[in-house]
DNA sequence: CGTATTTGACCCGCGC
DNA sequence: GCGCGGGTCAAATACG
């Protein structure tokens, strides 16, 4: 997940990226008691000195934070989903340049995982890059020594944003692609104005397929938010609208959204998330209220398409692969069922709440459990077959999709590494990532890559 | 009929 | 104070 925050405090000066790179827990270095289970990252800013300096010993944020869930679920599936800043390149090679061998798995895991298997394989969605800032880079070295940083989300818990320093920015943000980086800028000083206090998280994916675009031409990639529009402007100096959204998932909830094209790239939709939920991850019921009906066709072929990926007997992990391989980015991000175009979800949780009794999940609030996010598909009677074909990848299939935690008898470190590389991508033999005290698994925990974006 | 989207009008913050 | 431009409102419209 690559997203920042984004204020407007002050109108001048450079970003200074700030890239918190959940860090690996492998070795025995980890500070965090059973990330797997309950692990946060805190979305306190920092400065980019304290960030290179201080060992940074809480997980970074909090990840009731990331507005989209299932944005994280794009960023993995589709490897596109990004950071940026102004003035930020972030540049993987370099983050890999570190000469010193001691980096273990994370960010420059990735930064391998994604540039060294470049040239060995066809481009897929994990080569497109990221290009970070040499700031950024430093930041996140900072964080190869900090404890892994379990992305559960269930420990997910709406937090309010008031109180955060507000990062200072404007939303006209770029985001290109360029011979397969994925490029963010943030413009400085364009003009644009906001809301005072307002926090922003700004979230740059590549734009679902056309196949999906609305009536009006725009596309919004679905999460497990129910998303209502109520504005569309067009911006000055893009050619293209900014659609306004607010969440529908619970009255009176603040959160808001700004969807709109990038002026550099079109094929990248940059999404301005501001203020926060003030409710758990929607509930089916509560998903299913107010959810966009932005699928403009009635063959739902999004949907459709997407469980039809999954539910389509992957013969093998590879040809699953493969499929994300060939693809572009959104047409492989189906990852939890769930697609990056408009309206999937409601569908989806319709055709689970057929399926599935409504009071399993009040159990699970009755029990405590308080699962406020929990991937599509999980509690499904549907999943049944489509798991039984992934049986054969897979003696506990739900891993593969879901690997955080769904089932009880691997460890969590066994969880927390399937859920961070979902697709065994960092099992990977060309990645010779030196692991500490010999423990291969420390070297494979891949981290949860977010950036916080702070101009002071 | 209920709900979501569209879209013009209005509001607000900011720069000049 | 005025104008610009982003953000929001709300009536009209569309959809299921």
């Amino acid at each position: 997940m690559c997203s920042f925050w984004q204020g407007m405090e002050s109108d001048q000066g450079d970003l200074e990226d700030i890239v918190r790179a959940g860090a690996g827990s492998g070795g025995g270095e980890g500070s965090s008691s059973n990330p797997a289970v309950d692990w946060q990252f805190s979305l306190e800013p920092t400065n980019l000195t304290s960030g290179i300096e201080e060992p940074i010993d809480d997980l970074g944020y909090h990840f009731s934070n990331m507005p989209d869930p299932l944005l994280h679920e794009l960023d993995f599936a589709a490897g596109s989903v990004f950071f940026n800043g102004s003035n930020s390149n972030m540049d993987l090679s370099k983050m890999n340049a570190r000469g010193d061998g001691s980096t273990v798995g994370g960010s420059n895991l990735l930064a391998q995982k994604m540039l060294g298997d470049e040239t060995k394989r066809p481009p897929n969605i994990f080569s497109r890059m990221l290009q970070i800032s040499p700031t950024a880079k430093a930041a996140i070295s900072a964080r190869e020594n900090s404890p892994m940083v379990a992305a559960s989300p269930r420990a997910i818990k709406p937090s309010p944003l008031d109180g955060y320093d507000m990062i200072k920015s404007n939303s006209s943000m770029n985001c290109s692609v360029d011979n397969g980086i994925v490029q963010i800028s943030t413009p400085r000083n364009q003009g644009i104005k906001r809301r005072k206090n307002q926090a922003k998280q700004v979230v740059c994916i590549p734009a679902p397929a056309a196949a999906n675009n609305r009536p009006t031409g725009e596309v919004v990639p679905s999460d497990l938010w129910a998303w209502r529009k109520y504005g569309q402007k067009p911006i000055k100096g893009s050619p293209y609208p900014r659609g306004y959204y607010r969440c529908s998932s619970s009255k009176g909830c603040p959160a808001r959204k700004q969807v709109e094209r990038s002026r550099n790239d079109p094929n990248m939709l940059v999404i301005t998330y501001s203020s926060e939920h003030n409710h758990q991850w929607p509930t089916q019921r509560n998903a299913l209220a107010g959810s966009t009906r932005s699928q403009p066709t009635k063959n739902n072929s999004a949907t459709k398409s997407s469980l039809s990926t999954l539910t389509s007997k992957p013969t093998t992990l590879k040809e699953e692969h493969k499929e994300i391989d060939t693809d572009n980015a959104s047409s492989a991000i189906t990852v939890g069922g769930s697609t990056t175009s408009g309206g999937t979800v409601k569908d989806e949780m319709r055709e689970r709440e057929k399926e599935m009794p409504m009071d399993v999940e009040d159990q699970e609030y009755d029990q405590g459990l308080n699962y406020s996010y929990r991937p599509l598909m999980i509690e499904s009677n549907q999943s049944e077959d489509f798991f039984a074909d992934l049986g054969e990848l897979d003696p506990d299939p739900v891993n593969l999709m879901f690997p955080q935690g769904f089932t009880a008898e691997k460890s969590d470190e066994e969880r927390e590494n399937k859920y961070l590389d979902p697709f065994s991508l960092f099992d990977c033999k060309d990645c010779q990532v030196p692991a500490e005290g010999g423990d291969r698994n420390a070297s494979l925990k891949g981290k949860l890559i977010m950036t916080e974006v702070s101009i002071n």
